[in-house]
This record gives C-alpha cells, structure tokens and sequence, in this order.
DNA sequence: TTTAGTATTGAAATCGATTTCATAATGTTA
DNA sequence: TAACATTATGAAATCGATTTCAATACTAAA
C-alpha cells in the first residue's frame, strides 16, 4: 500500500508537487509531472480517500433514502438516479429504510460524517423538524416523498391530481361505489387520499371508511384486499388501489375466485409497471414517468451540491398520466 | 461542526480520554466517561469517519456490483444482502456495472481507497486475472456469478444443473424441437447452456443453433424472440428462456397472436418471479432461492472480513428447484 | 514501610493527503 | 539595468481522529 511519500521519493520531489499533478494544480513543470505521473503508474498508487475527505474535498457519493429496493418503483427511481450520477462521476449509495423512522435517521450520520455529499430523501418517515439540523453537514432534498414543512427543493408529483384522475376515471365509467387502497400515511398516500375525496364528494358521494384500506402494499396484500371485499355485504364495484402490485393481486385474486375484471370489479392500478401490459386483462394504471423523477432529481441534487443552484424551498412538479386499458 | 478537540475543551479533559471513550477502551474513571458523553450530547458531536479511517478502522460497508437494478433478481439479491449486512451493522453501496467491463473495474477502488471493507461481485464481465491485483486491499468474493480461476469464495448455483433440469422437464413432456435463450456470455449463461446441450444430447437430439439465441434479457427482447420464431419454417415447439421476463414477454406475444401455451408453444422461466403466477397461464420456472443466495453471500463476506472464516477458491453451492405450472 | 503492579490521564506522534508560506528562478516592462 | 511579476518547488502546518509513551495516583503484597 503506496503513500504519496512514496510516489514522491521514487520521482525525487516533494509531496507538495506531487499533490499538485494530482489535483491537476498550475505551476508544475511538464518534465516534473510527467516524473511524478510515471512514478504513480509505476507503485500503481492510489490517493487514500480518507485522507483527501479529511481536507474537505468533495466525496463525490450521494445517498438515496428509500423503503424497499425491491418495489420495482424505487428499482426503477434509483436506477435513473445512478445513471444521471455516474454520468457525472458520482456514486450512489442505496439506503433501505425499511419504513422505519429511526433507520432512516440513522443514515444521516452518512452526512455528518462527511461520507456523502448529499442525501435524496425518497421515503420520508420523519418529520422535517427531525431533518433539518443535518442539512447543515451537505446537501438534502426530496424525491417523491416530502414535507410540507421542508425549506429543501422537492422534486416530485401531484399526487392530489393522481388521486384525482384515477378515481374520475372510474366514475366516469359509471362507478359509484369505489373502493381505496394506500401504503403508510405518507405525504403521497394523504394527497392521493385528498384526490380521491375530492373526485367522489364532488360526484356527491359520500366516502365509505369501510372502502378505504391502509398499510397495503404488496400483490400479497392485494389478493387479502380482495378476499375481505369478496365477504363483504355491500361492496364497492371498482377500487383504486395505489399501486400496479396491489392491482395485480386484486385482479389474478378476483379471477382465481370467478370474478370477470372489470365487470365484475374494475380496478385502476398506479405506476404503469411492466406487470400491467403483461396479465390478461392489461390493467388501467396511472404512468408516473418514474425514470424522468430520478433522473430530475439527481440532477438537481448535483447542481446544488456544485454550487449552481440554491437550495430553497420550491416544488419541481412532474406529470401524471392515466393510460386507459382494459380493466375498467 | 464539532471536533474531538471541543469536546475535550467543553468536558475539561484531553483528547485521548475522549477517544478512550468513543472507542469504549478499558482504564477510563466512570466520572470522565460520563463527562465526556455528556460533553457530546450536548454538542451533539459525531466522529468523523474520514479522520477515523485514516487509522485504518473498518468502514463497515461493503460494495455490491451488478449489472442493473431493475432486474428484480438483483433487487432481490440486494435486499437480501442489505437485510443481512443492517442485522450486523453495516451498509451496503450499490454500484451498476450495466454489463460494462471498464466500470466494473473502476468500482475497484472504492476498495483500494479504503472507502468500503469488501465487494461482492454478482457481476463478473472481467477475468479473475484483472480482479486478483486487488485483493490485497480489502475481501473479494463472487455471488452468483464466477470466474473459475478464481481463488476466493463462490456463492453460487449448479446452472449446470439449472439448464439441465429445465430442458429435461421439457423433453419429459415430449418434445423434441427446443429452443434456447441467454444473456451475455457469462459464467451463468455457459453454464446453463452446458446444461442444456446435456440434456437434448442426452435424448439423442442435435442442437439446432437457428433455435439458440444471445443477448436476451427484457421482456421485450421475450416479444422480439417469439416474432423471430413465428416467421420460421421449422420451428422449436418449446423454450427454455433463461429468465422470467424473457418467458411473460415471450408467452404474451404469443397469446395476442392468439398461439396457445402450452399447447402451441411451451414455456420456461428461471428465477421464479411474482410475475411467473399472476399471468394468465401461470408458468413453469426455476426458482433459485435468490433470498438465500444474496443473504448467504453476506454472511460469508462479514464472516471472512471479521476473520471469522478463511478466503479460499471454494463453491457454496445452494438448490435450485423446478416448479411446474401450467405453462409446459 | 517499601516495592511492585495496576489504574488513570495527557502530551505528542501518527495516519496520508492538501495547502500555506517562503524561497528561488525566470521573464517582462520601464 | 532596476523593479516587479510570474512560474516552480519544497518545508511545514493542517485536517480530526487514534495510539504510543511517559507521568502520576492508587492498591496490594512483601
């Protein structure tokens, strides 16, 4: 393991130029750089990241806070993120919070360790009281997820809209009784949740709490859903479920039990996922440009971290889009 | 941003006796210990990491490389090995290698910067000879992937076996004309393929390589594939695709140009997916336990870099299992 | 009451880089 | 040619922790 006191014997200088040809400074003599380059190859020397961090240059990492890798949105998100990152000679280190609010501040020592530059919050757990003293140690912004309260860019969707035109979709269709899924009170469940109220009060529904389900999350989770409204009394004839697994859970559990989707139920998924051209029927959904988040997200996050943009309090909104198949 | 030094200052105490606490040395009096942790309460004071690892600390992080995220056998694989490694108190950096040789190296030296204790390689597009410089600075070990020159361990599957099985299930059924799909030339891939020549060999049968085909990895590559066989004269009656996304590609062509599976075209996945039972039919795949695989990599890797267990050229073998559908 | 051993603490060296400051060599302008 | 600016280089300070070493206080055994 070579120092850079090595690098500088075997070139015969000091160890202030041969900083100097790493960091590409002025004021070095080409003879001298080129000696000093030739030593480097040679010991095959590599410059001790910990030492550099320890004079504050940039870590060149950004963190990315989410709940589960496994939902291929977040696969998705991240993936658009490491892409735009690595473009511009950046790492990402991916943190599963795992919906547990002090994992997720756990990871925040990333930044105050100086381990990372920067932290995309796309879960949100914590309120941003609990956030903001860290933003003092590099940079933080939402993606997806937010607080109202946050004076950071939040680079995410008009869930309140998402909600919306999901749930007038189904009315327009005829629908009356219209049954509601969501993941953990989140600030993209409680605007969907907004939306959906909103499209059915002012078709003058009144909204029924026993249709509304919480903590619903997985294709598991969506065939239990349709299982609990199977036994139901009364129940709701098309439901907007939030998310393209719960959908497809409810949907193969519907036909698996002889119910003919959309008939019988419709029902509108949310993320436009391979998964909602692939069964029979392709599903409704609501295409949520997840790539062009990440990617816009990152973006931003860079721009920032190098100094080419404030970080303020502002809402970068990006579209929402119904695609219209064949389950309602 | 507090250091050591103010701590000390506000506790009245020397910077040794603050880091004796810190790192929980023996022969510090209860009274300073409690001073000091109230000194850092109060600060709330966090070490920092780049000055800590300067003394050659562990960093308690360990790199994964993959080709791509939103492939989710490598969410999987990564879940589980995030799962494991947060259990032991380590973090995980996830690094893309998107197929690209180049990158993959460059991810290297995260490990001779000292920036993480390890890296798995689920991606392996270089040869060991390329990987081995490295091993000095830090734990290498391969997941699922290999080269089989190399002298660490392998956490992997018998793909051989894999293939076999796969086709062999096929052949059972009565066919004869089989076709075959892979990704890049991997050790997986040439493994499986092994498997695969074993099995139709075996039955007496020639490979046909108009029926063979590389680079197939999405569902639409599956899509593309089906129209290719479509248009033959003589055509394979079945699949071994290698991948559930290549086989729900391939199976939902075929249905919406109204073939029939498995009547027209059998099918087989590998990796057994959400995907493979929610399609309409649900289809015949292999499951690889990806859980398991990316769980035992961790503990093999946190075991080796705890010197617990020794890094030698070994195979930890785990099972693969075929589940029939309805899609054979 | 010595003496040896153990517990407690701090000053200073150290890890491997960057950066400041001083100095020397060279070039440019009046 | 004198005065000044620019280029080139190295010694030493620095970043924020850990660790060595020496000094001191306390305890137990002789």
């Amino acid at each position: 393991m070579y120092t850079i006191k090595d690098v500088a014997l075997k070139a015969g200088l000091s160890q202030a130029t041969v900083s100097r040809v790493i960091n590409n400074h002025p004021y070095v003599s080409e003879d001298k750089k080129q000696a000093v380059q030739r030593a480097m190859e040679e010991l095959g020397y590599v410059p001790n990241s910990s030492a550099r961090r320890l004079r504050n240059i940039k870590t060149k990492k950004v963190a990315v806070l989410i709940s589960r890798i496994v939902n291929p949105f977040f696969s998705q998100l991240v993936d658009a993120m490491e892409q735009k990152a690595a473009k511009h000679g950046y790492q990402l280190i991916l943190c599963n919070t795992r919906i547990n609010p002090e994992k997720e501040l756990e990871y925040f020592e990333l930044l105050q360790s100086k381990q990372v530059d920067g932290i995309i919050l796309a879960a949100a757990e914590n309120k941003w009281e609990a956030i903001a003293p860290f933003t003092r140690y590099g940079t933080v912004i939402y993606c997806n997820e937010y607080d109202p309260d946050a004076t950071v860019t939040r680079v995410r969707l008009d869930q309140v809209e998402g909600g919306y035109i999901g749930t007038k979709h189904l009315l327009d269709k005829g629908h009356r009784k219209i049954g509601y899924c969501q993941g953990n009170d989140s600030s993209v469940s409680v605007n969907r949740r907004k939306g959906y109220l909103k499209a059915i009060t002012e078709a003058g529904i009144e909204p029924n709490p026993e249709w509304m389900f919480k903590d619903i999350f997985t294709i598991k989770d969506g065939r239990d859903i349709f299982r609990r409204i199977a036994a139901m009394e009364d129940r709701p004839t098309a439901f907007f479920t939030g998310s393209d697994e719960v959908a497809a859970g409810m949907i193969k559990e519907a036909q698996l039990n002889g119910w003919c989707v959309p008939d019988d139920l419709a029902v509108v998924g949310f993320d436009d996922q391979p998964i909602a051209t692939l069964m029979d029927p392709q599903f409704t959904t609501i295409n949520q440009f997840t790539s062009d988040i990440g990617e816009k997200a990152m973006e931003v996050m860079l721009e920032i971290i190098e100094g080419k943009r404030e970080n303020r309090a502002e809402d970068i909104l990006l579209p929402l889009k119904l695609i219209e198949r064949q389950s309602t």
